[in-house]
DNA sequence: CGCTTGTTCGGATTCAATTCGGAAAATTTA
DNA sequence: TAAATTTTCCGAATTGAATCCGAACAAGCG
């Protein structure tokens, strides 16, 4: 950002210039979105763009930034809940809750996630990881009996990294070869089976 | 392509402005390359990028398809032998092969999956998947016992997705917190592991 | 060799990103 | 409140990359 803004005046456009970015990118793409475009949807001179960002691609960066941060917002208060749930149960509800709120507002999410893994992808959603490690971590302290699994940081990295973009790619896709629930369902399986086996190799 | 080249010398060089694209993208990535450099090392005039292709991201679509075609040959031949194996064996076998093709000629293959997955990626990896769906069902056609697994497709679609991704994105980060060896491991333990759980549950 | 068709080229054009200097609005100071 | 200062806003001008185009050059062919 080239300059931080201070009046409240100037933080509305930062934030209208932002939102102009999201309506722009569900529109048309990000590669299709031009400054003009931004600007005009915002409500604003093209001039202005430049007062708070560098130039556009700190847009959709700050743009990223916000939907990382409020992916954690929406899943950082189901970690209660999920984590006393049976592990297929708890696949389920928290695919369920991250494919409802990529679709939410004209999928602006889903854009913006197809987007974010495409440039800098380990940057913007390092968070995100984080947060869901953490669910992980969570999760096998509510259930010990899981904890003798062994390379759980490998699997958390492989159900993280794969789930991810499996729901993304199947979302995007206008034409997908399975339904959702079918996803869904065998991410949750894929888990659940994976413990179980682990579980009955470990202690016999 | 706006043109199609007839002659010997216009297919020389077609291929070197694709050649050219390849170099570019691996020394700057994609964002970062303009025509004039593709023109440079091509050794051609900027006016003969438009002769065969449409535009810039034309360039990028034929790399994308020429990365596609060749990774479905590399994998083509393995075949055979994957089916024959064990199935952590044949993930390990299949994945290591992935890699080093990944990572042979400077990243090339690397650099251009990360930007394939970006923009359309349905559109370009689609003939990679139907190649891996039919190696999958070769697998099942030669270990008759799996046959018994329920969703297949749905099991499929995620360990080639997921598996696809993870592999990528873990070759692309420059820290990775867990090796290669046990991404690998790991994703062969999630299939065995898979495979044998359902086999218990199915025939008791 | 003339003729036609295919190929190459790089300057000219177009269009989007970015800059810049001054006007308008807000805030502070006196 | 009025002047001074700071912050914000803007859109015409600049810049540079992508694309077009028509002349010049090569190849096939009678």
């Amino acid at each position: 950002m080239a300059r931080k803004p201070v009046q409240q005046r100037a933080k509305a456009t930062v934030d209208a210039i932002v939102e102009a970015g999201f309506i722009a990118m569900a529109e048309r793409g990000p590669a299709a979105t031009t400054t003009r475009q931004i600007a005009d949807i915002a409500g604003v001179g093209v001039g202005s763009l430049y007062e708070y960002f560098e130039n556009k691609e700190e847009i959709f960066r700050v743009m990223s930034e916000r939907f990382v941060a409020d992916t954690i917002a929406m899943i950082q208060p189901l970690i209660p809940t999920i984590v006393r749930k049976p592990i297929k149960e708890a696949v389920l509800d928290l695919l369920g809750h991250f494919r409802d709120f990529l679709q939410a507002n004209n999928e602006r999410y889903l854009k913006c996630a197809r987007y974010a893994m495409a440039l800098d992808f380990e940057q913007h959603v390092e968070p995100l990881q984080k947060t869901l490690s953490e669910l992980v971590t969570q999760y096998l302290m509510h259930h010990p009996e899981t904890l003798k699994i062994r390379n759980i940081p490998t699997m958390s990295y492989i159900m993280i990294n794969g789930g991810i973009y499996s729901v993304v790619r199947h979302l995007c896709d206008p034409a997908p070869p399975i339904t959702f629930d079918e996803l869904a369902g065998g991410l949750a399986d894929m888990v659940s089976h994976y413990t179980e086996r682990e579980m009955a190799l470990v202690s016999p």
